[in-house]
DNA sequence: CCTTTGGTTCACAAAGGCTTCACAATTTCA
DNA sequence: TGAAATTGTGAAGCCTTTGTGAACCAAAGG
């Protein structure tokens, strides 16, 4: 079920900061990934597309609300949720927040519970469907909302661990990807398996949508071709 | 912004705090509604159906909370949203307001500009797509006012959840739906049954509608196909 | 007061996906 | 070249997930 989760990317400057709230989301039962200035940030959330990205509006160099600007404006994550999380809660500094495009602005300090439940809040209203979470290759297309795979107009459905897998491959296409991210990534970050499991789910691709597609770098990971 | 259709429903018990708040978001070109205790603002609400519900959380008779539960439950506004607007800014006061299926939960005093900004940015990820109250398949056609399935000229009258799950799964056809996705567009987001009565009400769906029209994604949830 | 119907849960069976293992093939590096 | 490390492959077993029949409870209606 942790494969399901959603992601949250935590954007702060303050190394304490993204600990202490990625230790609570974690324990939420999301899965979180963390950046420590505005760049990176938008940088990991136009490649990793998380559900929610919380933002600090007090960053050096970028600072939040330009960074949700960008965000807003870049056609990957302009429909991601995104919340403020600043410890100022002045009028102006809120409307701001607004105008930049966020969909919530929390103030520090928050206890964590109370922050779960405002995460949850906004999941819940979260439109899933209308991310047309499609990859179209030569190759083939990836229709994530309906688990299924088109070659030569040929629908193919592929089992739960082994679409994870394919669509985290195609999300960038010519990317090497390691075979702990691959771990993380589609079995979760607390589970415990043999990553030898990974090349079985790799051979079964290959059969199933062509070998020539799935690169194999030896003593890294695996990458897809389009 | 069509901000002029949007209704905003607000209760309070205090006459100035509704005709303050209503004031603003008047102001905001929202056109405003407005309840003085709890049971009125049900009745309001299930006979309006606002986009928005203002809920105070400290009102005599049923407080806010109550009044929460009870817009969630009933079927005709359990789609709105709805956020508390308290003075009480304490933790455990916030997570009860989420936990009834609020939204959002903002503390007074605020900022008449502030609390416009916060609506809006509530009103901008409200599904605007209305579900047309009738669907048609090749297999079948749904009418959701008749509480009617018609399949091959044969009206079949469903249960209640039994139809409110048709009517989801074909909501999107081909697409597939979790079990929690179910779980809480069906029966509710604070729901306690086991996620194997839906397995229960997919059987009877596919005894009754054809075994061929319900797809299950082992692992993931189940989809329809027209 | 009894019957009917809908909703939920339970126990058991079936299915099939996931993982592991052993061994072969390949690549890397000394 | 030869040894070590890494990956490909086939098959087998475990174990999670789902299908199914039936029982139970509550509510509605006669």
């Amino acid at each position: 079920m942790s494969a399901l989760s959603k992601t949250i990317l935590v954007v702060d400057d303050d190394p304490d900061i993204r600990e202490l709230i990625g230790f609570n989301l974690l324990q939420a039962g999301f899965r979180v990934e963390t950046a420590e200035n505005g760049a990176a940030g938008i940088k990991k959330a136009i490649r990793l597309l998380p559900d929610l990205i919380l933002l600090d509006v007090m960053m050096p160099e970028m600072d939040g609300i330009e960074a949700c600007k960008q965000l807003r404006e870049h056609p990957k994550t302009k429909g991601c949720l995104i919340a403020f999380l600043s410890a100022r809660g002045e009028d102006y500094s809120q409307i701001a927040g607004f105008d930049s495009g966020a969909d919530d602005y929390i103030t520090k300090p928050v206890a964590p519970r109370v922050l779960i439940k405002r995460v949850e809040a906004l999941m819940r209203r979260m439109p899933n469907s209308d991310t047309p979470d499609q990859l179209a290759f030569d190759a083939f297309t990836i229709d994530r909302n309906r688990h299924l795979v088109t070659q030569n107009d040929v629908q193919i459905s592929l089992p739960k661990k082994e679409f994870e897998l394919l669509f985290l491959l195609c999300s960038d296409p010519g990317k090497v990807f390691t075979r702990d991210r691959i771990l993380t990534k589609v079995w979760g970050h607390d589970v415990i398996v043999g990553d030898r499991t990974i090349d079985v789910h790799i051979r079964k691709l290959r059969s199933k949508l062509g070998k020539e597609h799935f690169t194999t770098i030896k003593g890294v990971g695996y990458k897809f071709d389009a």
